[in-house]
DNA sequence: AAGTTGTATGTTATAACATCACAAGGTCAA
DNA sequence: TTGACCTTGTGATGTTATAACATACAACTT
Protein backbone atom coordinates (compact mmCIF):
# COMPACT_ATOMS: atom_id res chain seq x y z
CA UNK A 1 0.00 0.00 0.00
CA UNK A 2 1.28 3.03 -1.27
CA UNK A 3 1.93 5.63 1.21
CA UNK A 4 3.35 8.96 1.30
CA UNK A 5 3.65 12.66 3.17
CA UNK A 6 1.54 15.48 3.00
CA UNK A 7 1.62 17.63 5.73
CA UNK A 8 4.26 15.45 6.82
CA UNK A 9 1.93 13.06 7.83
CA UNK A 10 1.25 10.01 6.01
CA UNK A 11 -2.12 9.36 3.53
CA UNK A 12 -2.68 6.92 0.61
CA UNK A 13 -1.30 8.41 -2.12
CA UNK A 14 -2.68 6.41 -5.41
CA UNK A 15 -6.16 7.92 -4.45
CA UNK A 16 -5.17 11.11 -3.93
CA UNK A 17 -3.64 11.28 -7.42
CA UNK A 18 -6.67 9.56 -8.72
CA UNK A 19 -8.89 11.70 -7.19
CA UNK A 20 -6.79 14.78 -8.04
CA UNK A 21 -6.29 13.99 -11.90
CA UNK A 22 -10.50 13.32 -11.70
CA UNK A 23 -11.21 17.23 -9.98
CA UNK A 24 -8.57 18.62 -12.40
CA UNK A 25 -10.73 16.84 -15.16
CA UNK A 26 -14.05 18.24 -14.07
CA UNK A 27 -13.03 21.94 -13.48
CA UNK A 28 -11.84 21.96 -16.65
CA UNK A 29 -14.99 20.91 -18.16
CA UNK A 30 -16.78 23.43 -15.71
CA UNK A 31 -14.62 26.11 -17.58
CA UNK A 32 -14.25 25.33 -20.57
CA UNK A 33 -10.65 25.38 -21.06
CA UNK A 34 -9.09 22.63 -22.51
CA UNK A 35 -7.41 19.45 -20.45
CA UNK A 36 -5.23 18.33 -23.33
CA UNK A 37 -2.87 15.14 -23.00
CA UNK A 38 0.24 16.78 -22.32
CA UNK A 39 -1.29 19.08 -19.80
CA UNK A 40 -2.85 16.12 -18.14
CA UNK A 41 0.32 14.18 -18.30
CA UNK A 42 2.39 17.09 -16.23
CA UNK A 43 -0.29 17.36 -13.91
CA UNK A 44 -0.25 13.66 -13.16
CA UNK A 45 3.75 13.70 -13.10
CA UNK A 46 3.70 16.08 -10.53
CA UNK A 47 0.79 14.17 -8.61
CA UNK A 48 3.01 10.92 -8.69
CA UNK A 49 6.26 12.56 -7.39
CA UNK A 50 4.57 14.20 -4.98
CA UNK A 51 7.67 16.54 -4.87
CA UNK A 52 8.39 20.13 -6.21
CA UNK A 53 10.01 19.07 -9.49
CA UNK A 54 12.03 21.92 -12.13
CA UNK A 55 10.75 22.79 -15.64
CA UNK A 56 13.22 20.78 -17.02
CA UNK A 57 12.65 17.41 -14.79
CA UNK A 58 9.42 17.25 -15.92
CA UNK A 59 10.32 17.90 -19.39
CA UNK A 60 12.39 14.89 -19.23
CA UNK A 61 9.66 12.82 -18.57
CA UNK A 62 7.52 14.53 -21.23
CA UNK A 63 10.52 13.67 -23.33
CA UNK A 64 11.00 10.15 -22.86
CA UNK A 65 7.35 9.23 -23.12
CA UNK A 66 7.24 10.85 -26.49
CA UNK A 67 5.16 14.49 -25.06
CA UNK A 68 7.58 16.93 -25.84
CA UNK A 69 11.09 17.80 -25.75
CA UNK A 70 11.46 21.50 -26.18
CA UNK A 71 11.18 23.90 -23.04
CA UNK A 72 8.48 25.74 -24.28
CA UNK A 73 5.94 22.38 -24.10
CA UNK A 74 6.87 22.17 -20.23
CA UNK A 75 6.31 25.84 -19.18
CA UNK A 76 3.45 26.16 -21.17
CA UNK A 77 1.63 23.13 -19.59
CA UNK A 78 2.67 24.57 -16.11
CA UNK A 79 1.29 27.97 -16.83
CA UNK A 80 -2.05 26.52 -17.81
CA UNK A 81 -1.71 24.16 -14.61
CA UNK A 82 -0.98 26.96 -12.38
CA UNK A 83 -3.36 29.46 -13.54
CA UNK A 84 -6.28 26.89 -13.05
CA UNK A 85 -4.76 26.34 -10.10
CA UNK A 86 -3.83 23.13 -10.12
CA UNK A 87 -0.04 23.31 -9.34
CA UNK A 88 1.33 25.54 -7.30
CA UNK A 89 5.19 27.58 -8.32
CA UNK A 90 7.66 27.53 -5.51
CA UNK A 91 9.64 30.31 -6.20
CA UNK A 92 12.10 29.77 -3.55
CA UNK A 93 12.77 26.74 -5.21
CA UNK A 94 12.40 28.30 -9.03
CA UNK A 95 9.79 24.61 -9.28
CA UNK A 96 6.49 23.66 -9.25
CA UNK A 97 4.71 21.03 -7.32
CA UNK A 98 0.81 19.63 -7.47
CA UNK A 99 -1.38 21.39 -5.23
CA UNK A 100 -2.88 19.62 -1.78
CA UNK A 101 -6.00 21.27 -1.91
CA UNK A 102 -7.59 21.24 -4.84
CA UNK A 103 -11.01 22.53 -5.54
CA UNK A 104 -10.59 25.01 -3.01
CA UNK A 105 -9.58 28.44 -4.18
CA UNK A 106 -6.93 29.62 -1.73
CA UNK A 107 -3.34 31.08 -1.56
CA UNK A 108 -0.96 28.60 -0.61
CA UNK A 109 1.77 28.76 2.51
CA UNK A 110 4.31 26.61 2.39
CA UNK A 111 6.96 24.48 4.58
CA UNK A 112 10.04 23.41 3.02
CA UNK A 113 12.25 20.77 4.77
CA UNK A 114 16.21 21.45 3.94
CA UNK A 115 17.17 18.80 5.43
CA UNK A 116 14.98 15.90 3.44
CA UNK A 117 13.26 18.49 0.90
CA UNK A 118 9.84 17.50 1.87
CA UNK A 119 7.64 20.20 1.24
CA UNK A 120 3.90 20.62 2.96
CA UNK A 121 1.13 23.07 1.65
CA UNK A 122 -0.68 25.21 4.71
CA UNK A 123 -3.12 27.51 4.68
CA UNK A 124 -1.48 31.36 4.52
CA UNK A 125 -2.18 33.44 7.70
CA UNK A 126 -3.21 37.01 5.94
CA UNK A 127 0.57 37.86 7.08
CA UNK A 128 0.36 41.17 5.03
CA UNK A 129 -3.26 42.54 6.15
CA UNK A 130 -2.13 45.46 8.39
CA UNK A 131 0.89 46.16 6.57
CA UNK A 132 -1.22 46.38 3.41
CA UNK A 133 -3.93 48.62 5.21
CA UNK A 134 -1.89 51.00 6.63
CA UNK A 135 0.21 51.46 3.27
CA UNK A 136 -2.97 51.29 1.21
CA UNK A 137 -1.13 48.72 -1.09
CA UNK A 138 -3.67 46.51 -2.60
CA UNK A 139 -2.97 43.03 -2.74
CA UNK A 140 -3.20 40.49 -5.17
CA UNK A 141 -1.28 37.69 -5.00
CA UNK A 142 0.95 36.25 -2.18
CA UNK A 143 4.41 34.14 -1.87
CA UNK A 144 4.33 32.85 1.54
CA UNK A 145 7.50 30.03 1.80
CA UNK A 146 8.97 29.12 5.13
CA UNK A 147 12.45 26.86 5.20
CA UNK A 148 13.48 25.45 8.00
CA UNK A 149 13.11 21.51 9.25
CA UNK A 150 9.97 18.76 9.06
CA UNK A 151 9.49 16.59 12.34
CA UNK A 152 11.54 13.66 10.65
CA UNK A 153 14.79 15.63 10.06
CA UNK A 154 14.76 17.73 13.77
CA UNK A 155 16.27 14.85 16.01
CA UNK A 156 19.10 14.00 13.02
CA UNK A 157 20.03 18.05 12.96
CA UNK A 158 20.53 17.97 16.85
CA UNK A 159 23.05 15.68 16.67
CA UNK B 1 15.82 68.05 -2.38
CA UNK B 2 15.68 64.56 -3.22
CA UNK B 3 12.78 62.38 -2.45
CA UNK B 4 11.78 58.59 -3.19
CA UNK B 5 9.58 56.14 -1.77
CA UNK B 6 9.78 53.55 0.77
CA UNK B 7 6.44 52.02 2.41
CA UNK B 8 5.33 54.12 -0.43
CA UNK B 9 5.12 57.84 1.79
CA UNK B 10 8.66 60.20 0.44
CA UNK B 11 11.45 60.48 2.35
CA UNK B 12 14.85 61.60 2.04
CA UNK B 13 16.85 59.37 -0.13
CA UNK B 14 20.23 60.88 -0.04
CA UNK B 15 20.56 60.91 4.03
CA UNK B 16 19.37 57.71 4.32
CA UNK B 17 21.63 56.25 1.56
CA UNK B 18 24.33 57.74 4.25
CA UNK B 19 23.10 56.50 7.28
CA UNK B 20 22.53 52.94 5.53
CA UNK B 21 26.11 52.69 4.57
CA UNK B 22 27.28 53.77 8.03
CA UNK B 23 25.34 51.59 9.92
CA UNK B 24 26.19 48.70 7.78
CA UNK B 25 30.34 49.63 8.30
CA UNK B 26 29.31 49.77 12.00
CA UNK B 27 27.78 46.30 12.29
CA UNK B 28 30.83 44.79 9.66
CA UNK B 29 32.97 45.98 12.24
CA UNK B 30 31.44 44.75 14.89
CA UNK B 31 30.89 41.46 13.86
CA UNK B 32 34.57 40.92 12.64
CA UNK B 33 33.16 40.91 9.36
CA UNK B 34 35.39 42.74 5.97
CA UNK B 35 33.23 45.56 4.42
CA UNK B 36 35.18 45.76 1.40
CA UNK B 37 35.30 48.18 -1.63
CA UNK B 38 33.27 45.57 -3.80
CA UNK B 39 30.99 44.58 -0.84
CA UNK B 40 30.26 48.32 0.23
CA UNK B 41 30.04 49.46 -3.70
CA UNK B 42 27.43 46.86 -4.41
CA UNK B 43 25.40 48.06 -1.17
CA UNK B 44 25.68 51.77 -2.31
CA UNK B 45 24.18 50.88 -5.35
CA UNK B 46 21.24 48.98 -4.29
CA UNK B 47 20.95 51.68 -1.52
CA UNK B 48 20.93 54.96 -4.45
CA UNK B 49 18.89 52.80 -6.71
CA UNK B 50 16.14 52.33 -3.89
CA UNK B 51 14.62 49.36 -6.08
CA UNK B 52 15.15 46.00 -6.72
CA UNK B 53 17.98 45.22 -9.09
CA UNK B 54 18.76 41.49 -10.94
CA UNK B 55 22.61 40.46 -10.40
CA UNK B 56 23.71 41.09 -13.85
CA UNK B 57 22.36 44.90 -13.41
CA UNK B 58 24.11 45.30 -10.05
CA UNK B 59 27.08 43.69 -12.04
CA UNK B 60 26.91 45.78 -15.03
CA UNK B 61 27.33 48.90 -12.84
CA UNK B 62 30.65 47.18 -11.19
CA UNK B 63 32.17 46.55 -14.81
CA UNK B 64 31.67 50.35 -15.79
CA UNK B 65 33.76 51.13 -13.07
CA UNK B 66 36.44 48.98 -12.78
CA UNK B 67 35.29 46.71 -10.13
CA UNK B 68 34.72 43.31 -11.38
CA UNK B 69 32.94 41.82 -14.98
CA UNK B 70 32.66 38.60 -13.93
CA UNK B 71 29.13 37.52 -12.17
CA UNK B 72 30.53 35.64 -9.63
CA UNK B 73 31.93 39.12 -8.31
CA UNK B 74 28.38 40.32 -8.23
CA UNK B 75 26.63 37.16 -6.18
CA UNK B 76 29.19 37.53 -3.92
CA UNK B 77 28.96 40.33 -2.89
CA UNK B 78 25.47 40.31 -2.44
CA UNK B 79 25.39 37.01 -1.25
CA UNK B 80 27.11 38.63 1.32
CA UNK B 81 25.24 41.46 1.88
CA UNK B 82 22.66 39.54 2.45
CA UNK B 83 24.08 36.92 4.86
CA UNK B 84 24.75 40.09 6.80
CA UNK B 85 20.79 41.30 6.54
CA UNK B 86 21.96 44.93 4.77
CA UNK B 87 20.25 43.41 1.56
CA UNK B 88 17.57 40.87 0.58
CA UNK B 89 16.45 38.82 -2.11
CA UNK B 90 12.86 39.46 -3.50
CA UNK B 91 12.22 35.09 -4.80
CA UNK B 92 9.89 36.39 -7.07
CA UNK B 93 11.21 38.17 -8.66
CA UNK B 94 14.62 37.01 -8.41
CA UNK B 95 16.13 40.16 -7.81
CA UNK B 96 18.02 42.06 -4.77
CA UNK B 97 17.01 45.01 -2.78
CA UNK B 98 18.80 46.90 0.34
CA UNK B 99 17.07 46.76 3.42
CA UNK B 100 14.99 49.25 4.39
CA UNK B 101 15.14 48.43 8.31
CA UNK B 102 18.71 47.93 8.91
CA UNK B 103 20.14 47.02 11.86
CA UNK B 104 16.67 45.06 13.21
CA UNK B 105 16.68 41.65 12.83
CA UNK B 106 13.60 40.88 11.25
CA UNK B 107 12.11 38.64 8.83
CA UNK B 108 11.00 40.83 5.52
CA UNK B 109 7.68 40.87 3.87
CA UNK B 110 7.47 43.14 0.48
CA UNK B 111 4.60 44.57 -1.11
CA UNK B 112 5.67 44.46 -4.31
CA UNK B 113 3.79 46.73 -7.10
CA UNK B 114 2.70 45.31 -10.52
CA UNK B 115 1.92 48.37 -12.17
CA UNK B 116 5.78 50.74 -11.55
CA UNK B 117 7.95 47.92 -9.50
CA UNK B 118 8.04 49.56 -6.50
CA UNK B 119 8.57 47.93 -3.64
CA UNK B 120 7.99 48.50 0.29
CA UNK B 121 9.03 46.17 3.15
CA UNK B 122 7.24 45.69 5.83
CA UNK B 123 7.16 43.31 9.00
CA UNK B 124 6.29 39.42 8.32
CA UNK B 125 3.75 38.53 10.80
CA UNK B 126 3.97 35.15 11.77
CA UNK B 127 2.14 33.99 8.52
CA UNK B 128 2.78 29.91 9.31
CA UNK B 129 3.27 29.96 13.09
CA UNK B 130 0.20 28.18 13.23
CA UNK B 131 0.62 25.06 10.89
CA UNK B 132 3.98 24.85 11.84
CA UNK B 133 3.20 24.35 15.59
CA UNK B 134 0.47 21.35 14.22
CA UNK B 135 2.50 20.15 12.02
CA UNK B 136 5.96 20.06 14.22
CA UNK B 137 7.77 21.83 11.41
CA UNK B 138 10.22 24.29 12.64
CA UNK B 139 10.55 27.29 10.97
CA UNK B 140 13.71 28.72 9.93
CA UNK B 141 13.69 31.42 7.49
CA UNK B 142 10.65 33.13 5.64
CA UNK B 143 9.48 34.65 2.64
CA UNK B 144 6.43 36.72 2.37
CA UNK B 145 5.86 38.71 -0.73
CA UNK B 146 2.59 40.17 -1.95
CA UNK B 147 1.84 41.66 -5.54
CA UNK B 148 -0.42 44.05 -5.83
CA UNK B 149 -1.16 47.61 -6.73
CA UNK B 150 0.62 50.24 -4.81
CA UNK B 151 -1.71 53.55 -3.58
CA UNK B 152 -0.36 55.54 -6.78
CA UNK B 153 -1.42 52.68 -9.47
CA UNK B 154 -4.83 51.89 -8.47
CA UNK B 155 -6.67 54.54 -9.47
CA UNK B 156 -5.03 53.91 -13.26
CA UNK B 157 -5.70 50.48 -12.55
CA UNK B 158 -9.49 51.47 -12.11
CA UNK B 159 -9.53 53.05 -15.63
C1' DA C 1 62.00 37.74 7.18
C1' DA C 2 59.76 33.39 6.00
C1' DG C 3 56.06 30.36 6.51
C1' DT C 4 51.06 29.46 7.48
C1' DT C 5 46.34 30.19 7.46
C1' DG C 6 42.08 32.20 6.28
C1' DT C 7 39.47 35.38 3.62
C1' DA C 8 38.63 37.60 -0.60
C1' DT C 9 39.09 38.07 -5.51
C1' DG C 10 39.88 36.81 -10.59
C1' DT C 11 38.55 33.91 -14.35
C1' DT C 12 36.81 30.21 -17.31
C1' DA C 13 33.32 27.48 -18.14
C1' DT C 14 28.94 25.64 -17.62
C1' DA C 15 24.60 24.58 -15.28
C1' DA C 16 19.94 25.76 -14.58
C1' DC C 17 15.90 28.37 -15.55
C1' DA C 18 12.90 30.82 -18.91
C1' DT C 19 11.12 33.13 -23.12
C1' DC C 20 10.75 34.73 -28.05
C1' DA C 21 9.31 34.07 -32.62
C1' DC C 22 7.33 31.75 -36.12
C1' DA C 23 5.28 27.70 -38.37
C1' DA C 24 1.89 24.16 -38.30
C1' DG C 25 -1.99 21.47 -36.62
C1' DG C 26 -6.80 21.00 -34.28
C1' DT C 27 -11.34 22.29 -32.93
C1' DC C 28 -15.48 24.44 -33.30
C1' DA C 29 -18.97 27.43 -34.59
C1' DA C 30 -20.80 30.59 -38.19
C1' DT D 1 -15.31 25.39 -45.58
C1' DT D 2 -13.86 29.14 -43.87
C1' DG D 3 -12.09 31.74 -40.36
C1' DA D 4 -11.01 32.53 -35.56
C1' DC D 5 -8.87 30.79 -31.83
C1' DC D 6 -6.27 27.74 -29.12
C1' DT D 7 -2.57 24.47 -28.84
C1' DT D 8 1.69 22.37 -30.14
C1' DG D 9 6.49 21.89 -32.53
C1' DT D 10 10.85 23.74 -32.94
C1' DG D 11 15.08 26.55 -33.19
C1' DA D 12 17.23 30.10 -31.18
C1' DT D 13 18.13 33.00 -27.59
C1' DG D 14 17.94 35.32 -23.15
C1' DT D 15 18.50 35.27 -18.10
C1' DT D 16 19.99 33.74 -13.65
C1' DA D 17 23.32 31.13 -10.92
C1' DT D 18 27.20 28.17 -9.58
C1' DA D 19 31.28 24.92 -10.04
C1' DA D 20 35.97 24.70 -10.17
C1' DC D 21 40.36 26.26 -9.91
C1' DA D 22 43.98 29.87 -9.55
C1' DT D 23 45.77 34.02 -7.36
C1' DA D 24 46.22 37.85 -4.06
C1' DC D 25 46.51 39.66 0.30
C1' DA D 26 46.28 40.46 5.31
C1' DA D 27 47.09 38.67 9.97
C1' DC D 28 49.43 35.87 12.80
C1' DT D 29 53.53 32.69 14.08
C1' DT D 30 57.93 31.46 14.44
Amino acid sequence: MPQDTLGFASHDHRSCVRSALGAADAACADRRVQMTPVRRRVLEILLENHAAMGAYDVLARLDAEGLGSKPPVAYRALTFLVEQGFVHRIERLNAFIACAHPGTAHDPAFMICRGCGSIAEAQAEAALAESAAQSGFQVEQTVIEAEGLCPSCQPEAAQ
